[in-house]
RNA sequence: GCGCCCUUCGUCUAUCGGUUAGGACACCAGAUUUUCAUUCUGGGAAGAGGGGUUCGACUCCCCUAGGGCGUGCCA
């Protein structure tokens, strides 16, 4: 399957499976990777090396060759389990990107299968802001299309007739393990240095038994078989040729007790009926392909192209997290950073550019957008140069009228100006006073200082207290509004065993930047969870160098 | 622990084996500006370490170190 010159020849049989028994193994072998994206065949491979990049100078002429575009399908699937994060913006904005460039089609569909955790809030907040990014889809749950439903939980009942032929082949098995069995058990295999993994405890249960312990109604959920031996090879459109031993793949749950599917299967089983052509996804996926892969040799299918793009990161180069970066993108349109700077900040993390503008549109990123050019290490989200575009944007790119109208809405968003002015009515006596009085509601930083805490008896240490308490418990809070957050604030307080307004006075500080402001409970939930969690990150810090430096 | 992956200025990156290692953000200095910001000019700043291959290595290979992700009835 090469050549002298080293090119590799799709399609790629699967020779990973020698682990299975022929009872488990009754698919004929199928090519692993159908249609790779154009730049990406072939692969030329660097003699001896594990780099599979195309040539540079080489991946024009094979694009025009091998390109599919009207056929392109890609799509982003966020899971509306909490506040619509960056990182799925910048996910989005890459397959958004990808589809432009292709004339292919963008789709959005809600990865829901988490009951415990998904909410209809979240689900409007993710849509709302992938609009505000200004990333169309024309298929989802709000504008429909032919490959509907777009929510999987509205799609329960397609699942199950994949699982049910996964199991019919031999392919899947009932697991009546209880979640504290498998807790036990990965306890001790971590206690022993080994990889935690399921130790195939309901793999030799006899058709009567499990028929019997189902038909009493025991709870249970279906796991996929895992060769033996061997290893998983594929091809990933920015990482090139990958082998993942199966040794290390777990017997992934595929059906869970509650009728739900994992995200494993719902997604190979989505991505299928949806008729998507390119996986595009961030590297935390990578590990998983090899499950995927599977599902779909085990039903019969062909996977799509999977590419695995690089994630972002702290500072610390860890995984951006909302503990130590502001990640919501509603945080970033409280302070007023415009959409179109946000897009272009992320852009330019797939556009290499040696040298030249770097301001560009979401028509010049398209263009410029090179996906068989990818960097594969993660990129540190970098606020200042954000600021840097955001500022450009808003002096190069606005007239005088668009300035005034994105400042009118910047200020009015979510209600808040209205809001503010109705809490401010009762508390001023001169309309000059509104500034000083409501600021905080605007303001992207408070620059608060210890000075701010002044006329607040409690101690530094208290302070650090406080503001360590409140922090991961008001996270806890599903529903974002002034009545929970009283009811979360007043158990707070509650349990550390301190009068409310001990509690309460810091956080004023914190989130007004001053001890006389607007009403604390209006006021966080006008900021939004987002923003307050930041202001309350910098007063914890503030408080914090207070009771270091001994003040 | 195991699996996979990554590694050029503080940050994002360019370099198809031969360059004074280029650009951008940030930073510093100067100029313009009634102030500030903008703008302009200039400056400091990098190939993780060790072995190979080669006339020549940031570039290709190996090892080490550091870092990341994964290892869920989360996605």
């Amino acid at each position: 399957m090469s050549t002298k010159t080293g090119v590799i020849h799709f399609p790629l049989t699967c020779s990973m499976f020698y682990g299975l028994t022929r009872a488990d193994w009754n698919c004929p072998p199928i090519p692993l990777v159908r249609h790779p994206y154009g730049p990406f065949l072939p692969i030329k491979c660097a003699p001896g090396g594990r780099t599979c990049l195309p040539a540079r100078g080489e991946k024009h002429v094979k694009r025009a060759k091998t390109m599919t575009d009207s056929a392109v399908r890609v799509r982003i699937a966020p899971s509306p389990t909490g506040e619509p994060h960056v990182g799925t913006a910048y996910i989005a904005l890459f397959n958004y990107l990808f589809a432009k460039k292709h004339g292919g089609t963008f789709i959005l569909r809600i990865e829901d299968t988490d009951a415990t955790r998904s909410t209809p809030e979240f689900e409007q907040k993710v849509l709302d802001a992938l609009k505000w990014c200004g990333l169309e889809w024309s298929e989802g749950p709000d504008v429909g299309g032919p490959y509907g439903p777009y929510r999987q939980s509205d799609r329960k009942d397609i699942y199950l007739d994949y699982v049910r032929q996964i199991e019919k082949n031999g392919h899947g098995f009932r697991c009546f393990c209880t979640p504290e069995r498998l807790e036990k058990m990965r306890e001790a295999q971590r206690a022993a240095g080994k990889q935690p993994k399921y130790d195939g405890h309901c793999l030799t249960l006899s058709a009567e038994e499990v028929t019997r312990r189902v038909d009493a109604g025991e709870p249970h959920v279906v796991r996929m078989k895992i060769p033996t031996e061997g290893s998983c090879k594929f091809t990933d459109g920015v990482y090139g040729d990958v082998e993942i031993p199966w040794d290390s793949v777990d017997m992934q749950v595929l059906l869970k007790a509650d009728g739900m599917p994992t995200y494993h299967m719902a997604n190979v089983v989505d991505d299928y009926l949806m008729k998507i052509t390119h996986v595009a996804r961030g590297e935390e996926w990578l590990a998983s392909v090899p499950k995927h892969i599977l599902i779909y040799q085990y039903l019969g299918l062909t996977p799509p192209v999977f590419m695995h793009l690089s994630l972002m990161r702290n500072a610390d180069k860890s995984k951006l997290s909302k503990r130590k970066n502001p990640t919501s993108i509603s945080y970033y349109s409280a302070l007023g950073y415009l959409p179109e700077a946000l897009m272009n900040f992320l852009g330019l993390f797939f556009i290499q550019i040696a040298e030249g503008e770097e301001l560009m549109t979401m028509a010049e990123l398209a263009e410029k957008f090179d996906p068989d050019n990818l960097s594969k290490s993660g990129a540190i989200f970098d606020i200042q140069k954000l600021d840097w575009l955001n500022g450009r944007w808003i002096r190069e790119k606005l007239s005088d009228d668009e300035f005034l109208g994105r400042v009118l809405a910047w200020a009015s968003e979510n209600d808040r100006l209205k809001q503010g002015l109705k809490l401010s009515q009762s508390r001023i006596s001169k309309l000059g006073e509104l500034p000083a009085l409501a600021d905080f509601l605007l303001k992207s930083d408070l620059g608060l200082e210890p000075a701010a805490f002044a006329k607040i008896k409690s101690s530094p240490e208290e302070l650090v207290e406080i503001f360590n308490t409140v922090q991961p418990d008001l996270e806890k809070i599903l529903e974002w509004n002034k009545e929970t957050i009283e009811a979360e604030l007043r158990a707070i307080a509650d349990r550390m065993g301190k009068k409310l307004k001990v509690v309460l006075a810091p956080l004023f500080v914190a989130v007004s930047g001053s001890s006389r402001s607007l009403p604390l409970f209006d006021s966080m939930e006008l900021l939004g969870r987002s923003v307050v969690r930041q202001r309350l990150k910098v007063a914890g810090q503030v408080a914090a160098s207070m009771a270091g430096s001994g003040k």
